[in-house]
DNA sequence: TATAAAAATGTAATCATTACAGAGTTGAAA
DNA sequence: TTTCAACTCTGTAATGATTACATTTTTATA
């Protein structure tokens, strides 16, 4: 499906800055910043401003498009794939891995509502050990 | 086990601003920030600088006192219980409740060394529904 | 075309964190 | 006990991500 369905299904008006956004994320598997994704579009996009990046996000995360990720400390990472899965980053050269992990059965949380769950795991890397 | 000990068996010098720290940490579970850490203990240690609390909390990360949480981005939380556990924040009270969670087999993390583990959980909790 | 709503922009402010240089403290050797 | 180096602590300033907000531009439609 086209990036103007999928954001038209999720009642975001389907803006070419809003596209090219959507479109980057969903290319990427780089959990990418707000900065990186400035960086990226300024050039296609000359006249584009940080905070419309900001915002953007923002409102695909409210509408469920896309995941935002804390991946370690203080910044925020974007994922555009909203499935069920685990991040990994290497300490030595920082890359950031997806892997699949299996529905953990949680014991506290009974008659909890849970909407969002993040996995983040730490260490070295195949190619690093 | 008191903490003097803790903090020797770790290789961390016991200084009266370390023991104080580590002693709030171990007393509490709200997962606190280092402003938290830094409001909790100047009123009973005037001269305390929050540049030194930042040093001690990352002197204890380091040395495996404590782990350091990232749970929703912008922010830094520090805890004394170095257990496997996730973290669950209510969208609504904003408290954060640990919880038990078994640890399940990992897809695509094969000759990985995993070195931490964060289970961060968002959504609704009992009291809030 | 006129007009209102939505989208995008840019500057300034905020806030957590880090860098760094200097001051204070400790402990052991002379 | 004095000296000295290493360690600990402090405070200011810088950095960098994020947000606030007011303005401008674009879009859709009457």
């Amino acid at each position: 499906m086209d990036s103007v369905n999928v954001l038209t299904k999720h009642n975001v008006k389907p803006s070419i800055v809003r596209i090219l956004v959507y479109d980057f994320l969903r290319g990427t598997k780089s959990h990418p910043t707000v900065d990186e994704i400035y960086k990226e579009l300024h050039p296609k996009v000359p006249t584009l401003s940080k905070t419309t990046v900001y915002n953007t996000v923002k409102l695909f995360v409210a509408n469920g498009l896309i995941k935002a990720l804390s991946i370690d400390g203080t910044q925020i990472r974007y994922d555009a794939d909203i499935g069920y899965h685990g991040h990994f980053k290497c300490t030595d050269c920082e890359k950031v891995y997806d892997f699949q992990i299996s529905a953990d059965s949680e014991r506290g949380l009974d008659n909890f509502e849970i909407e969002t769950r993040e996995i983040f795991y730490t260490g070295k890397c195949k190619a690093c050990l």
